[in-house]
Order: C-alpha cells, then sequence, then structure tokens
DNA sequence: AGTTTCGCACATCACTCATGTTCAATCGCG
DNA sequence: CGCGATTGAACATGAGTGATGTGCGAAACT
C-alpha cells in the first residue's frame, strides 16, 4: 500500500467518523480521488470494521474511546516505536521464551527479533507473518478469533494457550498507561488476553511511546506494580519511576 | 515472486536433492542467473527448510517419502485444484462450522470461502491469511507450531484447539489415498492433526487431486470408511466407491 | 598469506498494483 | 413499474516496488 493511499484512508476515516456519514462523492471531492477509488477504500474500511458502507456512501463505526485501525496506526511515529522496540530487544537474551503482544510497537519488535533464537508467542497475527520465515525462532502460535484489522487473537482459545504455557517474558503494549491508572487498553477482551500473558510470564516489560502515557482507556489490565520495565520514547517518567518500575528510555 | 523465480528455486531444488550437494557456480551455470541471485535462492530455500547452506553451495535435506516444499507445490496443477476447491465449496451451506486442512488445494478451498458466512478454522496460516481480511466468515485460528514454508499448524495446541471444538465438516487434504491404504500424509505430527480434524467433525470431506490416489505417503491417517465424499478431478474410482465412499468428480 | 566466498550497497529493469475511465447491471425510489 | 443514481467489473495506464545483476570490502577456509 502507497502512503498516499494510507493517508486517504485516514482522511476518510476522520472525515466520516466526524460527520456521521458521509457520501462518496463527498469524499470524492475532498480527496481529490476518483470515486471508484473512494468506493473501493470504503470497502477496505468496512473490511476492517471502520464503517458500514451503505448505497451513496458511508457510516462510521467509531465510538468514542475506541482505537484508531491498525493499518491506520502502523506507519505513525514509527521513529520511536523503532527505537523502543530496539531497546526492547536488547532486554530480550537468546534462548529466552517470550511472549509478544499485538500493536504496532510490538509488531516493530516481532522485525527485530526475527533473526534471534528464541521461543516467541505472538499474540497477533501480523507478528505472526513478520516472523513466520524465520529458520531461528521457534514460533507458537496461539489460538484464537483475530480481530478484523487489528488480527490480535483474543477469546477462550487464546487464554487457553497462554494459561497452558509460561514464559521468561512477556512485551505488552497498551494504550495507556500510569502510575495511577495503570495498564489500559481499548478492548475489553484484549485486555483479558494482556492480562493472561502478564499472568504467564515471569518478567513483564511494557512498550510504550510517549502519547499513551498522559492517556487512559477503558479497560484496566494490571497495575504499574505487575511490570518490571517499561520502555518508552520520552524522558523518564518521576510517577511511574515512583512506584517503583524500571523506566528505560529509548 | 515472479514465475521466473519460482521455477528457479524448483530447479534448484531437484538439481541439489539429485546431486545431493552443488556448489554455488555450478547452479549459476544451469539456471542462468548469476550468483547472487543463487545465493539468495539458497537462502529462501534453507528457511524452508529444503537444503541446507555451506560454504560455497548446499546440500539437500529432502528425504526420498519427504514432500517438494510449499512455495513449489503451490503453483502446480493449479486447474485441478481449483475444479476441486470449487466442487468442496458447492458441498458447503451457509452458516455451517467447518475445519480446513493445510495443503495447497485446500488454501484454494480458504479463497472460495473468503466472502461467505461460515465459521472456519483453517490449519495452515496460509489459509489464515487468506481469509483473514474477511468479514462475513467467523475465523478461528488454532494454536501451534507452524511448519516452516508449509505454515501448517502442528503439535499440543493444535490438537487441543480441535480437541476443545466440534465442527459440522472438516476438508482435510492428504498425500495419499487408497481403498487398502486410506488417507496418509508425509508428516507425522501433521497425520494426528488431520486425525483430531476428523474426529472433531461430523462430516468428512477429502479434497485430493488425481496424483494422490496412486500414492501412499508414511504416516496412517484414517481409514476410507471415515470419510463421507472425496473430492477429486479424475474419474471415479471404482475401489473408493466399493469401499462407500461418496466420490464426486470435479 | 592467499584465495575463494560471501553479503552489503547501489543501479537497473520487469512486473505488479493502485488508480482512473467506461459501461452494463443493479438497486432504490417514486 | 420505470427512471435515475450507484455500483462494480473490465481494461488502460502510470507509479512504485521488488527482483536481479555488478562491484567491492570483509570474512572464512586452506
Amino acid at each position: 500500500m502507497f502512503n498516499r493511499a494510507v493517508s486517504r484512508l485516514k482522511q476518510i476515516t476522520e472525515a466520516v467518523r466526524d460527520a456521521g456519514s458521509l457520501g462518496v462523492a463527498e469524499l470524492a471531492s475532498l480527496t481529490g480521488a476518483s470515486e471508484m477509488t473512494i468506493r473501493r477504500d470504503l470497502e477496505v474500511l468496512a473490511a476492517q470494521g471502520v464503517l458500514e458502507r451503505f448505497r451513496g456512501g458511508a457510516r462510521s463505526l467509531l465510538l468514542r474511546g475506541s482505537e484508531p485501525p491498525f493499518a491506520l496506526r502502523s506507519d505513525e511515529n514509527t521513529d520511536a516505536k523503532r527505537r523502543i522496540a530496539a531497546a526492547v530487544a536488547d532486554m530480550i537474551t537468546d534462548g529466552e521464551s517470550v511472549v509478544l503482544d499485538s500493536g504496532t510497537t510490538c509488531l516493530e519488535v516481532a522485525r527485530l527479533l526475527h533473526d534471534r533464537r528464541l521461543t516467541v508467542m505472538p499474540l497477533s497475527l501480523h507478528a505472526v507473518n513478520a516472523m513466520s520465515s524465520s529458520a531461528s525462532l521457534t514460533l507458537l502460535v496461539p489460538g484464537g478469533r483475530p480481530r478484523p484489522g487489528e488480527l490480535a487473537l483474543t477469546g477462550p482459545l487464546t487464554l487457553a494457550s497462554l494459561e497452558a504455557l509460561r514464559f521468561d517474558t512477556a512485551i505488552v503494549g497498551c494504550c495507556g498507561l500510569s502510575a495511577g491508572h495503570g495498564l489500559t487498553a481499548f478492548d475489553l477482551e484484549d485486555a483479558s488476553v494482556k492480562r493472561a500473558a502478564i499472568t504467564s510470564a515471569r518478567r513483564v516489560i511494557a512498550a510504550v511511546d510517549a502519547s499513551k502515557l498522559t492517556r487512559t482507556a477503558l479497560a484496566f489490565v494490571a497495575p504499574v506494580s505487575s511490570l518490571d520495565a517499561v520502555v518508552t520514547d520520552a524522558a523518564g517518567d518521576e510517577e511511574l519511576e515512583a512506584a517503583g518500575v524500571t523506566v528505560v528510555t529509548a
């Protein structure tokens, strides 16, 4: 997918979200693309659950407090994500077993772990795909139902897979993190998967870009006391450090 | 990947298999490609477990009785596979729950089921990827360890996922099928997964191209009596029909 | 130490994929 | 039931990506 295409999808997503619903013609004149292209874009966004098609236009399905779709987040803040991912990868020792959360930051970690000697269970199909060509990794796929777009695995099968295993390290992403509210996620199912991942690991590393440190999402996952380290791109957060968490600045 | 590249990979695979081991220079003159390209090809094939690199060349890892790698099978016999897949897809009713085996024929089925209203658990990541963009399917991913190249999920996590569920229909591929020897597979782990899939389904459909009907592989999966229907591209096999199996010719 | 092999970096080209246009079919509305 | 708008399929085109080749420094084997 080209950059132009992604930014157009973003533009459409936001315009439709703000207006509630919009017509194809309006979106075409807004983006400068042809109506055919808009229709194809709407089809893509509908498949991701971002919006719902109706004849002549589309209506937004994004609730306030929900997350923008994966494809639109994946190339935002790439620098910070990559630096965070590199710092996280450095904290992993060869031979370890690792459970790797879903999300764009963790996907960057997945790419960096590709040629390492590890046992890895990624919680998102994106990460699975990023690592499935590796000969050096022992890749474990958890069961579950992939959420459209995000491709994060959730549900009883995922929880069962996590409960059956014990990992050296869990690498978790999140949608919000603060000393007061702990680790939070937008999606309830996601939250329980994260919780299970944290429970089944000896050491927990949170990979969190700075924008998440001021945010709190709906679903509570775990208190900061259950984290061993937080890797972020901003300067050390005093509140977190006061709560006894090691904060690593990438 | 271009066709030229795939056929070169095939050529290399066969040449190395027949010779046991071959040098980079020899492969370059054989295929007409540059040595750099040969090295890159060998890297790909090594990642798939087809061969093993050593300085100056590569040695084959393919045992007699083992299977050529997935990437090299996926565009062979496409016509037959697609016709078989279409016939199989026609036998599935909307609303059903289906477990879909690994293999190239089943991957074609996966593509055809993309826009249907079904609950599907594919046993290979290739099929998962083919279906993960669908909004109409309820996709279930089994746990497991993906075999390199094939990306078929196997192991205790896969078996546990299958044991936890009951499906209306199992669509299984295989490496060999005959009235006498039943359904057989090259890989032992694969065989136990297939067996579990068959056990957890009420109805079993085997999707088998004609070349498999004369072959028998190492691992026994199940007798033909456990199959409800066999879909193939050759004329009806009398032996199978005599064994009481419905043979559908696509 | 010498030679071969390797793999990185860059240039080039072929191919694919996104986009736009046209048109027949379809849908919804009056 | 008919009309107009909308849709999506088919094809043409262009941009961009991925595969291939070449040169060179580094590494490995002898």
